[in-house]
DNA sequence: ATTCTCTGCACCATCGATTGTGCAAAAGTG
DNA sequence: CACTTTTGCACAATCGATGGTGCAGAGAAT
C-alpha cells in the first residue's frame, strides 16, 4: 500500500490506470467480477493497482446505490456498567466475525433520544439492528418497520418485534432464593428484613419484582409493600433509598435484592458514608453480574445474563425467513458471591510480558 | 409525522408535491435557504411537507456528496471496563451536544483491526477521530493523515498527531505514595514487600513503572527488579502472576500496584481460588478507577483519570487552526479506599420512582 | 420608458459506486 | 466459410443531496 498520490483513489482512477471501464474495476473490487464473466488476468490486474494504491472503497458512495451498508448497529441505554459494555465486547466480536461492522450507540434511556438515534441509523442505510433496553421499544419499531429496516430487541421485549431478553422472573427467583437461604444460615428471617430496591416500570423490573415477591412469599410467608422499593436506575435516587431507610430504622435491612448493577453502585455511595458496623452482616442480591461487585466485603449474589446468547440468538432470527414478533427467554445464571467469571475480554489475544 | 408512503421520502418528491426544484428543497431543509434567498412562505410550505411526511435527509448521498458526515469517532480497545464504558459515555454526551453524531468502536488492542477499523471510518467520511489507546498510533495516524481526517490520541500518545494523554508518571507516584504511607501504618516496610503486576511495553505502562520505581526507591531505598511483573492487559496472565507468586511465597505481597483495571480482574480470579486469610492483609493500588473495586475488602486506592477533560482538550484542540503533534498532560486524581464517586451516568435524567 | 438591481428560484454537473444491457471479438460448429 | 455461441468487457442510468451559475420578473433609479 503504497500511498502514491494525495487524495484517495476511486474505481476512475483505478479505471485509468488499469485501462478499463469503471464498471470493470468496481466488479473486480467487490467480488462479482466471476459473475461478470472478467478474465482472471484483468481482474489480478486491477487488484494489483488497486493494493499498490491503497484503494478502499467509498462506502458512502456504495451504500447510496446499494441501500445497504455492512453495517449493524446495537442501541444501548448507556455504556458505564458491566452488563452494557460487556454487551458491546461481545457484539463487535460476533459482528466482525460475519464481515460486517459493528456501530455501537446510546441513546440514555431517553425515548426521544431513541427515536432520533435509530433515524440517524437508518439515514446511513444499516442492514440490522439490536435495540438493547429502548425505553420505548414500539416506537423505535415503527421507525424501523417503515424503513424496512430488520430489528430484533434484546433484554427489554416490545410487542411488534421478535424480542429475546433474558428471564427474569426465574434469574430473580434463583436470586431471591439464594439471598433468603443464606441469611437463613445466621438465623430466621422475618418477611421485613428481606428488601427489594431498585427498578422501575419496565418490563425486566416488574418480572424481577415479581419473582422476588413469589419466592418471598413462598418461603417467609408475607411480603409487606413496604419492601419494594422502586429507585429508577440510578445510583443518586438509590443511595438516597439506602439512606432513608437507615434513618428509619438506624440499619440497613438484614437481606435485599438490588435490581441492577447501577443501582448497586447507589449502595457504595450509601457505604462510603457510614462505618463497616452499618453493613457488616448484610446479604445483597444483584441482579447483573459485576466481578467486582462479586467480592464486596459482604455476600453478593449476583445473576448474570448471557448477553453473548441473546445476541447469537437475535442473529438466528433475523436470518429467519419469518419474523413473528415471538418473544424468546434466554436463562440467566446465579453467581455465587466471590465468583471472578472470565468474559468477553479473555477472548482477546494479548500475548502479554513486556514485550 | 404521517407515515403517508411506504419508502422514505426524498427531497424529489418534495419538489413535486411542493411544485419548486429539488435544489430549493434542499437548501430549505439543510439550513442554507437563507443564503440563497428562498422566500419564508416558500420554506414554510417546504417544511410543513418534510414534517407531514417524516423527510429525513439520506445522510450517505449528503456524505457523498458533501465529504462529510456529521459523525465523530472513537476508537477504543475495548469496551469491557469501567475506563473506558466511562469514556465512551462521556464521549457520547460532548459529541451530541455539539450536534454530531457519536460513533464508538473497538479494535481489541490489535494494530492490523485498528487500521481496519479506521480505513472503514474513513470510508465513512467521519469528520474527526478521537483515538484512545491505540497499540500503533502512527499507523492509525499515516491513515488519517492521507486522508486528510483530524485526528487526535487520547490516553496514549503518537509521535505524528496532537495527544492528550494521563499524567502516568504523576499518577503513578500518587497512588505508590499513598500505597506505601498505608502500608507503613502496619509497620515497617521492605522493598522485596512492595510489587508492581501488569502492565506491557507501551508508553502508560512505562511511565507508571517509572514513576513507581522512582517513589519506590525514594522511600523505601531500594527496588529490586524482581518487584516489577509486566503481565499484559489480560485478566488471566495476571493471574497467573498472582498465582506464581503465592506458590514461591506462600503469600501475597504485602502491598502492590496494579497496572490496570483490567489487570486487578486477575487478582480478582486470584482471590476467588484462595481463602480470606491469603489477602486479609494486602494494600492494593490500581490505575484506574472503579466504583466496585474501590470496596473490596482490602484497601484498595485508585487513580480516577480525567477522560471527560480528556476529551473535551481533545475537541479544543481539534478546533484550533494549527494542529502541532503536542502531548498535553491531563493530571488524574487519587481516590482512597471505599470512595463511591459519581460518574457521567449521574448526568442522565432518569424520573425514577415507580411510574 | 429604459436601464439597473435585487429577489427568488430552476438547472445541471457532481460525489463514487452498482448493475442491467448491449455489443464486439473470439471460439466453437457443421 | 457462414453461423451460432460464448467470452469479455464498455456504456449509461441511477442512488439522493449539494452548490455554482444563470435567468426571469419585480421594483428602483434616471
Amino acid at each position: 500500500m503504497t500511498d502514491t498520490g494525495k487524495k484517495k483513489a476511486t474505481i476512475y482512477d483505478l479505471s485509468v490506470l488499469s485501462g478499463t471501464s469503471a464498471s470493470t474495476v468496481s466488479a473486480v473490487l467487490n467480488g462479482s467480477w466471476r459473475k461478470r464473466r472478467i478474465k482472471d488476468a484483468t481482474a489480478q490486474l486491477i487488484q494489483d493497482l488497486a493494493e499498490h494504491h491503497g484503494y478502499t472503497a467509498n462506502l458512502q458512495a456504495r451504500g447510496l446505490r446499494s441501500s445497504r451498508s455492512g453495517l449493524v448497529g446495537l442501541l444501548l441505554p448507556v455504556y458505564d456498567n458491566r452488563y452494557f459494555s460487556s454487551m458491546a465486547q461481545s457484539f463487535e466480536a460476533l459482528v466482525r466475525s460475519r464481515g460486517q461492522c459493528p456501530v455501537v450507540v446510546s441513546a440514555c434511556r431517553d425515548p426521544r433520544e431513541e427515536r432520533q438515534v435509530v433515524e440517524t441509523l437508518i439515514s446511513y442505510s444499516i442492514d440490522e439492528l439490536f435495540i438493547a433496553g429502548a425505553t420505548d421499544p414500539d416506537g423505535v419499531h415503527a421507525l424501523c418497520e417503515k424503513a424496512g429496516l430488520k430489528h430484533v430487541n434484546i433484554d427489554l421485549p416490545g410487542t411488534r418485534a421478535p424480542s429475546i431478553i433474558s428471564d427474569n422472573y426465574e434469574g430473580a427467583r434463583l436470586l431471591t432464593q439464594a439471598i433468603i437461604e443464606r441469611a437463613l444460615q445466621d438465623g430466621p428471617l422475618t418477611p421485613d428484613e428481606l428488601y427489594l430496591f431498585g427498578g422501575r416500570d419496565d418490563h425486566a423490573s416488574h418480572e424481577r419484582i415479581r419473582g422476588f415477591r413469589e419466592v418471598k412469599r413462598t418461603l417467609l410467608g408475607a411480603d409487606p409493600d413496604a419492601c419494594i422499593q422502586p429507585t429508577g436506575y440510578s445510583p443518586a435516587m438509590t443511595a438516597r433509598a439506602f439512606e432513608a431507610f437507615y434513618e428509619g430504622h438506624g440499619k440497613l435491612p438484614r437481606a435485599f435484592f438490588v435490581n441492577s448493577s447501577i443501582n448497586l453502585e447507589g449502595l457504595l455511595r450509601f457505604l462510603g458514608q457510614h462505618p463497616h458496623e452499618t453493613f457488616a452482616d448484610i446479604i445483597v442480591g444483584c441482579y447483573d453480574y459485576d466481578p467486582f461487585a462479586s467480592f464486596l466485603p459482604f455476600p453478593v449474589f449476583m445473576i448474570q445474563q448471557d448477553s453473548e446468547a441473546m445476541l447469537a440468538k437475535g442473529f438466528a432470527i433475523l436470518e429467519a425467513p419469518r419474523r413473528a414478533p415471538v418473544t424468546v427467554l434466554v436463562q440467566p445464571t446465579l453467581v455465587p458471591p466471590r465468583t471472578a467469571l472470565t468474559g468477553p475480554l479473555d477472548q482477546l489475544s494479548d500475548a502479554g510480558g513486556n514485550g
